[in-house]
RNA sequence: GCGGGGGUAGCAAAGCCCGGCUAAAUGCGCAAGACUUAAGAUCUUGUGGGUUAGUCCCUUCGGGGGUUCAAAUCCCCUCCCCCGCACCA
């Protein structure tokens, strides 16, 4: 490279002071103007500072925003931490540190390095979770959600992580591991607080389709989260007792194929019915094995199934039949009611019943096998078919009969219609210091009571108040924060020493963001109707379930306590893929990890940036590599010398066909870069990109046309804009713009200086039409044995069809042109050929013969003798001889393509 | 098992939705050339196979079949990979 080098990171510090001092990246509400909400999930401000993961994830985002941005979107694009968690607590532990203290260097180390990357952020919106102005809504939140009974307290068997010491909703049990740490998790039996998500399964689920563009999978993800299914509750009554076992089914056709009953082994009927049986001992050992098995064998793939015999039977109501009821480690406790009807259209319950010799009985046949019964059957017979042995409704297929049964059995009060979900109310209460507190009290007269309003933030004790002994609740140890007066009768009282789960931070921090001063209510509501919904969501699919679920519940939740209109928060949503290093996770105990740092000190910011976002679609993996690194440095110089150069530079004069190809693809170029930033296909819009730089290097060797170049560099450089910014900003300024590229308009194509490319076909096609004219009239006078078409045999095919049509009227001549159409294999190619064709039926006394775009294909094509050359150029020829062979026919000459008709 | 996403040149990765400008963007790698004392950097060209002075021909987008004048692209079958959920009744 001749020059000087550039100081890419110099030009990037110049950059983004001039940035924050002219404050173009704050916004305010402009009724005026459309708005664009641009979020990228939130950083937990580890140790460690940013990864790769991070930075991915902002380049996606801030590449996203300043492209909205140009478009002339008022965008909103804010930054905070979400700052309460366990790693600030473990570390106070461990290290003496102060968790506040130890977040908020943290903070400090993230933001500093955020601010390295130039990202455009309106840093006046900046917020963490961790501070009382921010946590105090947390609680207000809460505590309107106890006002309404969303926000309950009640004794059940949680997730326990021992590791952590403290409690897990269900959505934190990853492979029976804590999210976490991975450490197996127990079950203990607590009194803690949930908020009833469940009471909005349903429109969680429904309000999946009402989303804009969000990634399949997610979507699917969260419905088999919520895991609903509507089926029949049915009872079973137990034989010489006064009670009934319920169990749901999706099932209700299978009735009649009950033979047996399973219960959980934690069902509160096991004891109670396996009393006094013989199989009692045996029923209660089980039980208690099962149970304790249960934990860790549900990492198991294929546990075995185990089950005992209770002794006592029950009464399928469909068929009056005794049957037998056992205890079964299959049937989970969770689901349902806890009890199975068992069958033989299951597969589980086929197994089981071979297992210990259990009676089955077929229902459905297939309709193919009149002769259908178990013996014949080595696996459950699963499919849809007929109905048999099943009473009134034999006959029917099991698809008719399920509604039927299923009314049926609800008519004869043996059984309810039920919708069940899997997903369970959402468990709170974490055991830990560094977290919201929970704003109760608990008074012995009047028992569990809010803290009023006006007495939020409960606040934190500071650090040096509460005892970190790694064993149970921290809070509890300080006794100032514990002991209050009651609210309501000022007697003394405890306070909940339980903090909230630090998901509840980031359900609604989308909307602190609208307005983060605000200090009267959680969010200004005018601000919130202005910016809400988030119109681009940016992050990992990790939070694919819990964060993303949360964040909907609260949105409804808030919207039903009419503090705002959306329905939900994130219109559109991009999951964006892993960062991988030799094919691996970047990790510290793989020792792969590439420090950001390392790569922004030696190349800037804006290589980083391009680099990532170039090297794959955003929500694809990204492979890491250090050649692709040092390939995105050069495109970044490159583009710098180009553009520099361009400042009055070459001459003013005629268009040639060169200037105008530059033009057309400059403004290609900005065509296509559009349409791929707006599907966010970044990487591809690079590629694009690219493609204009290396036209442009090319250009400004030769000849060059100053009007030309500099329009050509001066969109280059909007077009670089969103993914080199610092870079756009100085050759910007370069080109002797004033104010910033990061504020101007995104460049327009314009549509008459592209496709000349298609003009010249178009051109071509319309010439050929008349030349075709005088070959058909030819053609008629001489009568010929046969048409030859010499043209690039891409488009033979469609020529010889179009002739055929016109001149093949008698056989003779259909057979002839079918026979150089074997002879020459022809296969058509091209667009061309369709407008043609379009032409040719619109039109279809002008045919256009022969098309060829390229000159070197033009003089490929050549008449050997009596040419006949017409008005319109076209070199005919007829032949009386022996059909001429190619290459005859190939000899040079420039000009129109040559029919030849023999 | 259920559900979701993939398989394209030495590698990575576009193209597929909306079939034809596609032997397939772009980058990396590789090769040749220019510049240089040299290296690096930079630039140019090439990079499925065979051929020509210019060119043209053949074979390719996991495998097989189909639709069409025309398929990487649409449809069907099949193999392989990844990822979620999973004793869900």
């Amino acid at each position: 490279m001749t020059g000087a080098e550039v100081d890419f990171n110099k030009i990037a510090q110049k950059w983004q002071k001039k940035w924050a001092d002219s404050g173009i990246f704050k916004v305010q509400e402009e009724l005026k103007k459309k708005k664009f909400y641009c979020l990228e999930m939130f950083p937990y401000p580890s140790g460690s500072g940013l990864h790769m993961g991070h930075v991915r994830n902002y380049a996606i985002g801030d590449c996203y925003a300043r492209y909205k941005r140009m478009r002339g979107f008022n965008v909103l694009y804010p930054m905070g931490y979400d700052a309460f968690g366990l790693p600030a607590e473990n570390a106070a532990i461990k290290n003496k540190v102060n968790p506040k203290k130890w977040t908020e260097d943290n903070m400090a180390l993230m933001k500093s390095q955020q601010k390295l990357l130039g990202l455009s952020y309106d840093w006046d919106r900046e917020l963490a979770t961790c501070y009382p102005e921010y946590y105090r809504w947390n609680q207000w939140i809460f505590l309107k959600m106890l006002e309404k009974g969303l926000a309950y307290k009640k004794k059940a068997t949680a997730n326990w992580c021992p590791s952590c010491k403290t409690v897990l909703a269900n959505e934190q049990v990853v492979d029976g591991g804590c999210w976490r740490c991975h450490f197996l998790v127990e079950q203990k039996e607590l009194e803690q607080w949930f908020l009833k998500i469940t009471a909005y399964a349903d429109q969680l689920l429904d309000d999946l389709g009402k989303l804009g563009n969000w990634p399949e999978r997610v979507k699917v993800m969260q419905r088999n989260w919520i895991g609903k299914s509507e089926g029949v509750e049915i009872f079973f009554p137990v034989d010489g007792m006064k009670t009934a076992i319920p169990t749901f089914t999706t099932r209700p056709d299978t009735i009649f194929s009950v033979t047996f009953v399973v219960l959980a082994p934690e069902h509160r009927l096991v004891t109670e019915l396996a009393r006094g049986t013989k199989q009692e001992k045996e029923v209660t050992e089980f039980v208690k094995s099962a149970i304790r098995e249960s934990t860790i064998d549900r990492l198991n793939e294929e546990k075995e199934k185990k089950g005992v015999f209770t002794g006592r039977y029950a009464i399928n109501p469909a068929s009056k039949e005794k049957i037998p009821i056992w205890v079964a480690n299959f049937a989970v406790m969770e689901y349902g009611t806890g009890a199975v009807m068992c069958d033989a259209h299951d597969k589980r319950d086929f197994k089981f019943a071979k297992k210990y010799g259990i009676l089955l009985k077929v229902v459905i046949r297939p309709a193919d096998r009149p002769n259908f019964s178990v013996e014949q059957l080595s696996e459950a017979y699963t499919n849809d078919g007929i109905m048999i042995n099943s009473g009134q409704f034999n006959g029917l297929t099991n698809t008719e009969a399920l509604p039927k049964m299923a009314d049926w059995l609800v008519k004869g009060k043996n059984g309810k219609k039920v919708i069940n979900f899997k997903l369970r109310d959402w468990l709170i209460s974490r055991q830990r210091y560094w977290g919201t507190p929970i704003p109760v009290v608990y008074c012995k007269k009047c028992g569990i009571v809010g803290v009023p309003e006006k007495e939020l933030p409960v606040e934190l004790p500071p650090p040096e108040k509460v005892k970190f002994t790694g064993e149970g609740n921290p809070l509890d140890s300080c006794e100032e924060f514990v002991n209050v007066k009651c609210p309501k009768c000022k007697a003394n009282a405890r306070r909940e020493t339980d903090t909230m789960d630090t998901f509840v931070d980031s359900s609604w921090y989308f909307l602190r963001y609208c307005s983060n001063k605000e200090n009267t209510v959680p969010f200004d509501k005018k601000a919130a109707e202005y910016w809400m919904p988030v119109d681009q969501y940016i992050g990992g699919i990790e939070h694919a379930v819990m964060h993303l679920l949360y964040a909907r519940f609260f949105t409804k939740v808030l919207r039903d306590l009419g503090l705002i209109d959306a329905d939900e928060p994130f219109n559109n949503l991009l999951c964006q893929g892993m960062v991988l290093k030799d094919g691996a996770v970047m990790s510290k105990s793989r020792g792969n990890v590439i420090d950001p740092r390392e790569i922004i000190t030696k190349y800037g910011p804006d290589t980083a940036k391009i680099f990532i976002l170039f090297m794959a679609m955003p929500e694809k993996e990204l492979e890491w590599s250090d050649k692709g690194v040092e390939g995105s440095f050069r495109l970044l110089r490159k583009i710098h010398s180009i553009a520099a150069k361009g400042l009055n530079y070459g001459s003013s004069k005629e268009l040639s066909s060169k200037d105008k190809q530059v033009l057309s693809k400059t403004h290609s170029t900005i065509k296509k870069v559009t349409e791929l930033v707006e599907e966010f296909r970044l990487n591809a819009a690079i590629g694009a990109v690219i493609e204009l730089v290396n036209t442009l290097s090319k250009y400004s060797d030769g000849e060059i046309n100053k009007e030309v170049y500099s329009e050509a560099i001066r969109n280059l450089t909007l077009l670089v804009s969103p993914f080199a910014p610092h870079l756009a900003e100085e050759l910007w300024e370069l080109q002797g713009n004033k104010g910033f590229v990061s504020a101007h308009q995104w460049p327009k194509f314009e549509e008459e200086k592209i496709d000349k490319e298609a003009e010249a076909i178009e051109q071509l096609v319309h010439d050929t039409l008349s030349d075709f004219e005088t070959v058909l009239q030819l053609a008629k006078i001489e009568k010929p044995k046969e048409v030859v078409l010499v043209v690039a045999p891409k488009w033979k095919y469609e020529l010889v069809r179009i002739l055929k049509e016109e001149l093949g009227k008698t056989r003779d001549q259909r057979a002839l042109i079918n026979t150089c159409l074997a002879e020459k294999d022809i296969k058509p190619h091209g667009q061309e050929v369709a407008k043609i064709v379009q032409m040719a039926l619109k039109d279809p006394g002008k045919l256009p013969a022969v098309l060829i775009r390229k000159e070197k294909e033009l003089e490929a094509y050549t008449a050997t003798k009596e040419t006949i050359e017409d008005d319109h150029n076209c070199k005919v020829k007829v032949e009386e001889s022996e059909r001429s062979n190619e290459q005859k026919a190939k000899q040079a000459m420039p000009g129109k393509p040559a029919i030849v008709v023999r």
